[in-house]
DNA sequence: ATAGGGTTAG
């Protein structure tokens, strides 16, 4: 199995050592937070829920199945007059004529959700008599962004920068957010200081936004609350929405406190009212932490009577509505739902949207109204609001979690008909209840379904549906799932040692034998003098202890074999090579290996930096 | 015709 993980990572830092921006400090590379299932932190499923959001632009990702281009060395590195001299961006006028066409048909391939294909078109136009501007880029690089594809877009901007496009501070930004949703604050925060004193150009309202977002988000709040004072001292307005990430942050450091004081300085600042709906909220929410209801339901009042001036959006009513769910005043809660119901007349006026019904889904389950937040929930058609798969699998779990599993399933047969898919999530949910309710058969079904829906299987799923086979003694169709998902998935080395474990508890010695050649095969895992000696401890049990030798001497003879045809089959090559022009040969051949690698990795990181080759 | 405003549930 390729290494993935690791040489990605390796890959990433390999960009980002390089980066323009960045080239004067060395820090850890960029660990990217790679989809996962199962999330260690609240923080990181949020990351991956606004990852998702900016995703819904875009049609959702197709199998990566692309073919990789073929592409050439990087050329010469330029040298021009005054290498220090930043650059002034183009102005939109640039974006006319031929760049325009050209433009165009890049933001098609995006819209076709051909990113490869844009990407590359971006870079191959470098060099042609068509130059594209930087605003084709920053198309570029924001669909990247949406998808996810972190190491492409690293790959691109470091590709434009060696080229000579002037980056904006839109392509900034977009390297700010893209460091933020991978978890690295400090990163981007470099480059922010980068951009102050190298940049010839200011940053833009936008770029506080996402700094402040993201800093929240990645737990630094006293950071986000330097920067919001320091944006004022450059002369930006810290705007409700600044405010509100920033109180956001407070209510997550249980600091009701610091949520009052930036209410009343943003109250202050704006003269006296604050007529944005958005941070209503979050200042309820800080008084029902303090305990002090009676001035939650007084601002509530204020917020929502009848002689208020507050605007309300869809989004802030749903703050409030849940602020109201969370603190035992479901009553209310429902009243203001109706309330949104008749307030809401697209399109013209919205104040409902699919977050309405996922809050007062979510407030019915809490009361243990099951029945009517399952009917609430299919009612959301009626008012032009559709289920999207984090919200089924939201009321899957409530059902799950409360009995109801039959419900639960039901709904999941639903999905089909609203055309909502589901996904690596749903299926693990309903296995883990059908084997908390005896029907391991079931429980397997649904993994399966992850396989068979071409979904990417997850190691802690998969570690779920072993352990629980298990348990239940069926050790063969453990390991059965074992030789089927070590191929698909990057194993972990206690992964392989709770199979071996369960196959030699049941005397399984050929399997496990079996097993320890897999391990063998699998460039991920080391196999170290321990976990050497915990297979021999259980081969012990057996009195097959010296097969492990067998087998490693084995793999080593085969290995070497291997070798051996390979150097062979250069020598063939060099000779037949040398009789051909040029080194396009050599090269062709490398890059069909490095693609082959990538296809088995199964990532998404596929950021290869060649530079096309340098004017024809 | 390049970023971006907010919410809620994994």
């Amino acid at each position: 199995m390729a290494l993935s993980k690791p040489s990605f990572l390796t890959h990433l830092k390999t960009l980002t050592g390089s980066h323009h921006l960045l080239r004067h400090h060395a820090p850890a590379p960029p660990v990217v937070a790679l989809r996962s299932l199962s999330f260690a932190t609240p923080e990181e499923a949020a990351a991956e829920r606004r990852r998702r959001k900016r995703r819904l632009r875009i049609e959702p990702p197709l199998s990566s199945s692309s073919a990789t281009r073929p592409q050439s060395q990087p050329p010469k590195p330029q040298s021009p007059q005054n290498p220090n001299a930043p650059k002034l961006p183009e102005h939109i006028s640039a974006l006319s004529g031929n760049r325009l066409n050209l433009h165009n048909r890049i933001l098609t391939l995006i819209r076709e959700n051909d990113l490869e294909e844009a990407a590359l078109f971006t870079r191959h136009s470098i060099y042609s008599n068509c130059r594209p501007t930087i605003f084709t880029v920053n198309a570029v690089l924001n669909a990247q962004l949406r998808q996810s594809k972190y190491s492409d877009l690293l790959s691109l901007d470091r590709f434009i920068t060696q080229a000579g496009v002037a980056p904006n501070i839109i392509t900034h930004n977009l390297i700010f957010q893209m460091y933020l949703d991978c978890r690295k604050p400090d990163t981007a925060m470099e480059h922010y200081k980068q951009l102050i004193n190298d940049a010839p150009f200011n940053p833009s309202p936008t770029t506080y936004r996402i700094l402040i977002k993201g800093l929240v988000d990645n737990n630094k709040l006293e950071r986000a609350m330097e920067l919001k004072e320091e944006m004022t001292v450059k002369g930006f307005v810290s705007d409700p929405i600044i405010y509100h990430y920033l109180m956001v942050g407070c209510l997550k450091n249980s600091d009701p406190d610091g949520v009052f004081k930036l209410f009343e300085e943003l109250k202050e600042k704006l003269g006296g009212a604050v007529e944005d709906g958005v941070v209503y909220g979050s200042l309820i929410k800080g008084y029902f932490i303090r305990g002090m209801e009676e001035e939650a339901m007084k601002f509530y009042e204020q917020t929502v009577g009848d002689n208020s001036e507050v605007k309300m959006s869809a989004i802030a009513y749903n703050s409030v509505l849940d602020a109201l769910c969370k603190n035992g005043k479901f009553d209310e809660a429902l009243v203001l739902f109706d309330r949104m119901i008749k307030e809401h007349s697209p399109p013209r006026r919205l104040t409902l949207n699919l977050g309405s019904f996922n809050v007062i889904v979510d407030g019915y389950c809490t009361e243990g109204r099951f029945r009517d937040a399952v009917e609430i929930f299919e009612k959301m058609g009626d008012y032009r609001c559709s289920p999207d798969t984090l919200s089924f699998n939201n009321l899957i779990e409530q059902l799950c979690n409360n009995g109801m599993l039959a419900e639960a399933e039901d709904l999941y047969g639903s999905m089909g008909d609203k055309g909502v898919s589901p996904d690596e999530f749903t299926y693990g949910l309903l296995m883990d209840y059908c084997f908390k309710g005896n029907r391991p058969d079931d429980a397997a079904g649904y993994f399966r379904k992850i396989v068979e829906s071409g979904l990417r299987p997850n190691i802690v799923v998969y570690n779920r549906l072993v352990d629980e086979l298990v348990k239940l003694g069926k050790i063969e169709e453990a390991n059965s799932y074992f030789d089927m998902m070590v191929k698909k998935i990057k194993m972990e080395a206690s992964s392989y040692r709770f199979i071996i474990k369960a196959l030699s508890e049941s005397g399984k010695v050929d399997e496990i034998l079996n097993v320890v050649n897999t391990l063998l095969d699998d460039d991920g895992i080391e196999f170290t003098e321990e976990l050497q000696e915990f297979v021999r401890g259980e081969l012990r049990k057996e009195d097959r202890e010296g097969d492990l030798a067998k087998v490693m001497e084995e793999k080593e003879r085969v290995k070497a074999e291997a070798k051996a045809a390979e150097a062979q089959k250069r020598s063939a090559k060099a000779a037949v090579s040398s009789l051909l022009s040029s080194k396009l040969f050599g090269n062709k051949e490398g890059e069909k290996e490095s693609a082959e690698n990538e296809m088995q990795s199964g990532q998404e990181d596929t950021g290869k930096t060649a530079l096309p080759e340098s004017n024809p």
